[in-house]
DNA sequence: CTGAAAGCGCTAACAC
DNA sequence: GTGTTAGCGCTTTCAG
């Protein structure tokens, strides 16, 4: 079923109707309706491909996410697709599950596919490789990725600034041994997380001291081994803080059953989870505004692809996180629960 | 960039650089050398739609599911790209948010990208209109259509008889008064759920009533709001068989908060996600073989897509779900728990 | 307002 | 082993 068929069938040209799908104006109305008739009737479909093929623009963009599964990167890909459906696009989504290799071979599947953009959540690519993804044609915003502010387009939140509320939050309640458990990747949320942490510690003449420091694995689980092994401390950690709710629920869980208050350890976690309000104690934690950044990204690629001067100048944008106050930090006062 | 400059700089006629491209192995090793050195120096990337232009397989698979943050919905994706990953194809993912009309328009949108083939989940579409998708020319593969049986190629999970072993769990237990509180999509899977539960009663010579069948919205907030109505009752259920575990993390949080305990009111939820060994009481759960489930659906597209003769009959895959039993339902021996 | 014809970049017979 | 050539289905000048 081509565009031949149909311009036989209906007695016109093949330009004719090539133009009832481009230019229907410029088709007279009696000829126009005939066609879309036959059209109809012979269940016709343009070529995608022949199409595309004197076009630049395909109307696909790409998106890599570490893991589908992740809520939080599922929220951005949630703003993304808004977006997207507004402006016709349609979303090829890969998953790299952390591994740069993968991602890499993603990128290059993408881009063979003449992808018009891509946005990469919390990359593994190094900055060298990502710098190298301009001279390919493809608009390209980050998530994430802290490291490459005014040198890329990259979307991210506040973790650093988030993360040192959320510990001078621990200080301001009187908690001394503050630990840091987080899993290894995304490698630069981490960081930023961390340095947040150690900046907050600082400031009150606090020092970090690696025993508090736990890498483990991103799950329920992961929390359960981390909070085990800083049970088993000579000197307990009396807060700790959690760069992801999903560990944190592992933890809140283990100190729950070995009845360990949160007066005696508090917790706060990150990313705002549903569920943590309904856990008990309910999971103090940082919101991230997933949904809007999926939105920004998406808004900042198009404009990159449809204006190509915009394209030139490279922009990062920042949306805020803050801090929620619950249960499980141990806060009593809870004056600043607005939740 | 195109063939053709590749072919002037190595000297060389097109259909050469083509066959390194499609057939190295008729390619002297020489001149085989010798193009893909310039293709790397120029940086070429062969133009995906003049190639499908005469191909009839693009290597690209669509995805509907109705939400993207569905915990259920994403591992099955998870399986999907999985196998993806092996056969070297892309996946656009569309979001339908539950709504047939958008559904409509993206598979439309998807057909006409000329995907290989499609899996649906949780479709909308009514069985006439799926009928119909038949004549297009893309495998089909839906997830949870367990009304298309037969008729289509389907996996689903039983939800029927897991339903049914779940109420009857509280039967067995003495409870009289089993609630059944589920949101109102996707209809087909809380309607097997419901039958199940039905059939459970039935048998033990119970009715099932208006009274304690809710209705709710599919988060923890419409499980609040619903066990709140059942708890006003003169009659209070004694047990509550929950749809979906988000649903039912609702319901643990207002009876914890209510002092309501298991022993009074039993609840079972249906998913097991992961966070429903956090809470308290810790969720009694029905099982989903989701990632399974993802995987298995892929293979199934696959053989359509690669063997027409393996499109002609249609297949459906059931797969088992089970009931994990935990302290939420009440359970004081807890027997069966394995977990 | 409509049509003829020249490609878009690539693949696939078919020669050499 | 390599090149010539005819399309794939569509868009887009350029004439009429």
């Amino acid at each position: 079923m081509n565009i031949k068929e149909v311009a036989n069938k209906a007695g016109v040209s093949i330009t004719t109707v090539s133009r009832v799908l481009n230019d229907p104006d410029k088709v007279s109305e009696k000829t126009r309706n005939k066609i879309m008739s036959v059209m109809q009737e012979l269940n016709y479909t343009p070529n995608w491909f022949a199409r595309n093929l004197q076009k630049k623009r395909t109307n696909v963009i790409g998106i890599l996410v570490p893991d589908a599964t992740d809520q939080s990167n599922m929220g951005i890909v949630k703003g993304i697709e808004k977006v997207c459906r507004q402006k016709n696009c349609n979303i090829m989504l890969s998953i790299t599950e952390y591994s740069r290799t993968l991602e890499e071979q993603q990128i290059e599947q993408l881009i063979s596919r003449q992808i018009d953009g891509i946005i990469l959540l919390s990359s593994s690519l190094n900055s060298e490789q990502i710098k190298n993804l301009r001279s390919r044609e493809v608009s390209v915003v980050l998530i994430d990725r802290m490291d490459c502010v005014n040198k890329e387009n990259v979307i991210y939140t506040d973790y650093e600034e988030a993360s040192e509320a959320a510990v001078n939050h621990f200080i301001e309640m009187g908690r001394k041994h503050i630990a840091f458990v987080s899993s290894e990747k995304p490698v630069h949320i981490v960081k930023s997380k961390y340095e947040g942490y150690k900046k907050a510690l600082n400031k009150e003449g606090l020092k970090t001291e690696s025993k508090y420091i736990i890498e483990t694995e991103n799950s329920i689980e992961g929390g359960i081994i981390a909070i085990s092994k800083l049970l088993e401390l000579k000197t307990r950690p009396d807060a700790v803080f959690v760069a992801d709710d999903v560990i944190a629920f592992g933890i809140i869980e283990k100190l729950r059953e070995d009845g360990v208050s949160p007066d005696e350890v508090g917790v706060i976690g990150f990313n705002d989870l549903e569920v943590g309000s309904v856990i008990e104690p309910k999971l103090t934690t940082v919101t991230k505004p997933v949904y809007r950044m999926g939105l920004t990204a998406a808004r900042l690629l198009f404009d990159m692809i449809e204006d190509e001067n915009l394209g030139e100048e490279n922009q990062a944008i920042m949306l805020q996180s803050r801090l929620k106050i619950r249960k499980s930090c141990g806060n009593k006062e809870r004056l600043k629960e607005i939740w």
